[in-house]
DNA sequence: TCACCAAATGCAACTGCCTTGCATTTGCAT
DNA sequence: ATGCAAATGCAAGGCAGTTGCATTTGGTGA
């Protein structure tokens, strides 16, 4: 199969070997829409593909994200660890918070920030974080009062 | 003490009692600069005041919290929950990545967003939250090559 | 192709953060 | 003062994630 061949030669350049179980870790997040717990990874690859043990996924997602192949970040409400592919193109996430459905955006506000800080406290941005929180289409119809979440 | 009949009458106008440990932990709260973990807390609260269980320490956050009283996070690095008094007010943070010092900004351009997300994807966002990493004046002359942050 | 060795994996036990159940204590209204 | 709901302490438990160790596997060199 000549998918896996692209995986080996994306894990030997990290100068890591290619496994059956890695393979399949990275073409799962390859399939994943949005960013997934470790625990959401090993049910499916159970499912799916051979028998894998839940220390194997932390363990191939840590050397991952220390290869910075992939992503991972902390889920805001409960702070579980999600996991996701590092397309290596800057974006942020969407959060709702009526269904959780994670939403990915390409825009970015941090543009004029960045030379305001720099003028104003000469301070230089090398990177940031940014979640933003709300209600998607599906959600709006629901939507409840303010609650905590209006104040992050 | 009239320090407490402050914090009495906070916590009674959320319809929540006074009481020894809920005034101590607002006070220490009010006292740090910083957000803190709830251990953190605890430790503080033991050395200088009488004992207090690590659970109603969590407990008495996550009324807080529930009040708005305090603000809960999760730190990037370890996910742990960090804790601070809600000051109600709308403001970001500057992480120095070379000396780790913390500089609150009033800066915030979430506003061009909201109604671009609006238009574009019909979502609308309730709250935020920006970390920003970079280095700071005094530390510039010593920065290091780009790392990890940079992809945060 | 084979044999070897470091790296990867499975399994089970364990850690750390946080939560919960329950008996006791405390704040506050009456 | 007294009674009751709310708060607390204590101990046990839950859950995400980690670790130690024996076994298996991928890749390299003969």
């Amino acid at each position: 199969m000549e998918e896996n061949s692209k995986y080996k030669e994306l894990l030997n350049r990290e100068g890591i070997k290619s496994t059956r179980h890695r393979n399949a870790i990275l073409k799962l997040l390859e399939e994943s829409e949005f960013p997934q717990t470790a625990e959401q990874l090993y049910i499916t690859l159970r499912e799916k593909t051979a028998s894998i043990d839940l220390s194997t996924v932390y363990r191939t997602l840590d050397t991952f994200a220390s290869k910075s192949l992939v992503l991972k970040s902390n889920r805001v409400d409960d702070g579980k660890a999600l996991y996701e592919l590092n397309h290596n193109e800057h974006k942020h996430h969407l959060l709702c918070v009526g269904c959780h459905k994670l939403i990915s955006i390409e825009d970015c506000p941090i543009g004029e920030l960045k030379q305001t800080l720099k003028n104003k406290i000469d301070f230089d941005i090398t990177g940031h974080k940014l979640e933003i929180y709300g209600y998607c289409h599906d959600c709006k119809k629901y939507k409840l009062p303010p609650s905590d979440h209006d104040n992050l």
